[in-house]
DNA sequence: GCATGATCATGC
DNA sequence: GCATGATCATGC
């Protein structure tokens, strides 16, 4: 057996060598070229090549971390660059599969996410999609562990995963549940399922993930220059036993693409005894309801306007958030939504969404689709409720997400308006009148606002809403 | 009163 | 210039 160049027990010796990768792909950084043969025909996925070629071990699929001894998962993830040249995530960071059957019976400390992913190498790559797997060049390799502030948060994310094994509803885990951590599918195709333990239902296979939006904020901090391997601490310690204790570790601030992002909850000691962070932000509005928009704007200092961002900007004020954005939020990759209520309190309007790229529609698969990513996400509900006058009362805020049942029938009318737009039939479209949770109708600046179609013509442009009464329905329950 | 088509207002 | 959140106008 030949001698490995790195120590494979000591993370950093392992993360010096990988970062031997940066600027340069896998064809490049091979001693041995007789092996190229072998790679070029593309035998495993790039992250597989690197464990066997770079590494010099055989990939395996074993519970515990890639590198056993260190205490350390190898992650291979792609990015993309925009035209600024700044770097995003291309997809999710996909973790193990979740075995329904054996993670519900664990503790956080004791699950396979959890002692399988708690250290973590990445290397991501920038993907150009002309190139080969070996030819894709590293750009970011970076040691990463889950700040405490979020460890936090992954592991109320992972008890809400357990509870829908435990009482039988692994088939109705939805990616909206969660803040951080996800449980995205995962299988050869859609209709990959596995078994569960409360109940006779298959449900589709599903691996933890981290969303794009979070994988973002990491890269942010890896170019800062903030995400140093830090040393186990008290912190850490205390949040897996579920005690409230202050990291002082935890950096505040970042920059990004997306703008400034400042944090709801800044030290662990915000939150009360077994709140999650739901809790907790619902809580920080509750002394806000029954006040008009306009006291809203009073109390809080805020200059009155009809801005679209006045509400965001509300919820900033509210939850004491001084930069642009809340991070909590652009990581969970919430979407805020106002809603407001008749005085009869009855709902006039639906609720619209992006408009229909028709020429891109028209190539999607559902669980890829730009659609089922809007809608499939975990929302904000900021609701207001008018009085007689017709004043907006603020009434509450609460945390939504599509129930899996229900994306099965919007499911339905994607397909219906793919089909329909395929065959170059654009206005019978589903209606609100046909009772389907969503519908489809214009949304533009008159009817001469026009967009491109595959069959060259041009076509109204229109989106997919939902239903009021659906909306309602979610809200009051 | 509601469904549907249409458009406004704002900000990037 | 255009996407998006929000809301209006009309007719059944």
């Amino acid at each position: 057996m030949q001698e490995l160049p790195y120590d494979s027990s000591d993370p950093h010796s392992i993360a010096r060598y990988a970062k031997q990768l940066i600027d340069i792909s896998l064809r490049e950084s091979l001693a041995d070229t007789s092996l190229l043969n072998l790679l070029v025909k593309g035998k495993g996925t790039l992250g597989q090549m690197i464990e066997e070629y770079y590494f010099y071990y055989k990939p395996n699929s074993t519970a515990g971390p890639d590198f056993p001894d260190a205490g350390l998962e190898l992650k291979t993830t792609p990015l993309l660059s925009d035209k600024k040249a700044i770097f995003k995530a291309k997809e999710r960071l996909v973790f193990n599969i979740i075995n329904y059957e054996t993670e519900h019976s664990n503790e956080f400390q004791e699950s396979s996410f959890w002692k399988k992913n708690q250290l973590l190498l990445l290397m991501f790559f920038l993907y150009e999609r002309e190139k080969q797997d070996i030819d894709q060049v590293f750009k970011l390799v970076n040691l990463f562990r889950f700040p405490a502030i979020d460890l936090k948060i992954i592991k109320d994310d992972w008890e809400k995963i357990r509870e829908k094994i435990r009482t039988g509803k692994a088939h109705e885990i939805s990616e909206g549940d969660t803040f951080y951590l996800g449980a995205c599918t995962k299988g050869a195709n859609s209709n990959s399922t596995r078994r569960q333990p409360y109940s006779d239902i298959q449900a589709k296979q599903r691996a933890y993930s981290l969303k794009p939006k979070y994988v973002n904020i990491i890269i942010q901090k890896i170019l800062k220059g903030e995400d140093k391997l830090i040393d186990e601490t008290e912190g850490y310690r205390t949040v897996l036993n579920s005690l409230i204790v202050e990291d002082p570790l935890v950096k505040y601030s970042v920059k990004s693409k997306e703008g400034e992002l400042s944090p709801i909850v800044k030290t662990l000691s915000d939150y009360k005894r077994n709140e999650t962070i739901e809790d907790l932000i619902i809580r920080l509005f509750q002394p806000f309801y029954g006040y008009s928009e306009n006291d809203l704007f009073e109390k809080l200092n805020l200059t009155k306007s009809k801005a679209k961002s006045r509400f965001y900007n509300l919820a900033k004020a509210i939850l004491n958030v001084n930069a642009q954005k809340i991070e909590e939020f652009e990581k969970a990759d919430i979407q805020l939504k106002t809603i407001i209520l008749e005085p009869s309190g009855k709902l006039k309007e639906s609720m619209s969404f992006p408009q229909i790229k028709y020429t891109h529609i028209i190539e999607e698969k559902w669980e890829d689709s730009e659609f089922f990513e809007q809608i499939s996400k975990r929302f904000f509900f900021v609701i207001f409720k008018k009085n007689i006058n017709g004043e907006p009362i603020f009434k509450k805020v609460m945390f939504w997400n599509m129930k899996a049942k229900d994306l099965e029938t919007i499911q339905h009318v994607w397909l219906d308006t793919q089909s329909k737009i395929s065959k170059g039939d654009f206005n019978h479209f589903i209606k609100i009148s046909n009772k389907m949770i969503g519908h489809v109708r214009p949304k533009a600046a008159n009817a001469l606002d026009t967009m491109l179609t595959h069959l060259g013509t041009y076509e109204k442009k229109k989106c997919f809403w939902l239903n009021s009464d659906y909306v309602l329905e979610a809200i009051t329950g």
